[in-house]
DNA sequence: GCGCTTCTGTGATAAATGTTACTGTAGATT
DNA sequence: AATCTACAGTAACATTTATCACAGAAGCGC
């Protein structure tokens, strides 16, 4: 069954919520699209309706250190902020559970926030909830021990999904991580000996 | 001699230079003050008009972690983000170089983003900097060693204070970038092997 | 079942970083 | 000059994280 806008969005005035369905194209992706990769340009500003996607920081070699999640009614901080001038993105966004998202064309962006009060509110609602995600991020790796990084990242993952199992193998943990999977396995061991999870095969069953 | 606005905010509208004029309080404030810590609330959006600030995270241990510098011209994107729910702070503020600031006050931010077009570009251009520069701390720290931590911050200080001597001890170094005295000096005695800089008491001379 | 691949566990070792302890030196104070 | 203090250098050691090597287990296709 599926959520109407309004349910999505409840702060959005009844004017702007059609405005958008006018202007704003719905779009789905499946789970593993790479929506937007660092460096595109960016054309759209993107609301999420249904499903997750996860935001990733991209090191020269290649590395995927994950940021934040994105979830409905949420919006890409990224794409409203680089809209303005149509900038190149500086992040990656995967999908990771299938996803209903509204692609809103960049000149609405500025459009909006004159005409419409709840829309500007939502931009620097998520503007302030981003930015602060990023500088807890900045908490973790600057003041922070590989153990209780991956305490955190299991903690956020589950969350996000609702749920207090975690469907990952132990490389894709360390490469949003940005360690190796030894690491990984090592410190996972040592927490199942705290009993603080249960390892299964691509699976860990958080306890506590 | 004295700067005028205009010439340091040379984007904004002459309407909008005098609103800041009428309504902002200009201060002063001496190297060393704190002019903002974690978890006050914040009254005021600050746009910078002479001298540099240093913005830290803070960690839990008391660390003092070097996010971004602020120089005039600019204005403090946290204070522009919690203005408007008037949230707590995130970051710590430091004067490192005698500062003259404006201090807008908080009811203002929202007013001038429908009446002054300028006002409204300069707010999300703030927004967009300050993000990309967290979104390059997040690099440093996430993909880089210490060896390589510590030439960008060498060079980011010179490149703030556009001079190529770092007036600073070991010390105070090490915590800026959450490490250890020792650590840093072992990290400069090699790049002074290598022929980077060279080393003198409380100066570090960049040669490259 | 057999062979294949992926995932996991673990030891050995290396490299980076953090900690402790001690020394010397430059500059300030008296 | 004698003393004091902050700063810098460095050796020794501990800890954390990364890398290499390999083995066993789980699932999959045939």
């Amino acid at each position: 069954m599926q959520h109407s806008l309004k349910d999505i969005f409840p702060n959005f005035s009844s004017e702007l919520l059609s405005t958008i369905e006018e202007n704003g194209s719905a779009q789905d992706f499946e789970a593993g699209t790479i929506l937007m990769r660092t460096g595109q340009y960016i054309k759209n500003t993107v609301l999420i309706t249904k499903g997750k996607i996860k935001i990733y920081r991209e090191g020269e070699d290649g590395g995927e250190f994950l940021m934040y999640y994105l979830q409905p009614g949420q919006a890409c901080a990224i794409s409203m902020i680089c809209t303005t001038k149509s900038e190149k993105s500086q992040i990656m966004a995967k999908v990771v559970e299938d996803v209903s998202v509204m692609m809103i064309p960049l000149q609405m962006m500025d459009k909006w926030m004159m005409e419409h009060r709840s829309w500007y509110e939502f931009v620097i609602e998520t503007y302030r909830s981003r930015f602060e995600e990023v500088l807890e991020v900045v908490d973790n790796i600057a003041f922070r021990s590989m153990d209780e990084r991956l305490e955190f990242y299991l903690k956020r993952h589950s969350d996000a999904c609702g749920c207090s199992e975690v469907n990952l193998s132990h490389q894709e943990i360390a490469t949003e991580l940005n360690t190796s999977r030894e690491v990984v396995s090592r410190l996972l061991k040592k927490m199942e000996q705290r009993g603080l999870v249960k390892l299964n095969r691509n699976q860990i069953e958080l306890l506590r």
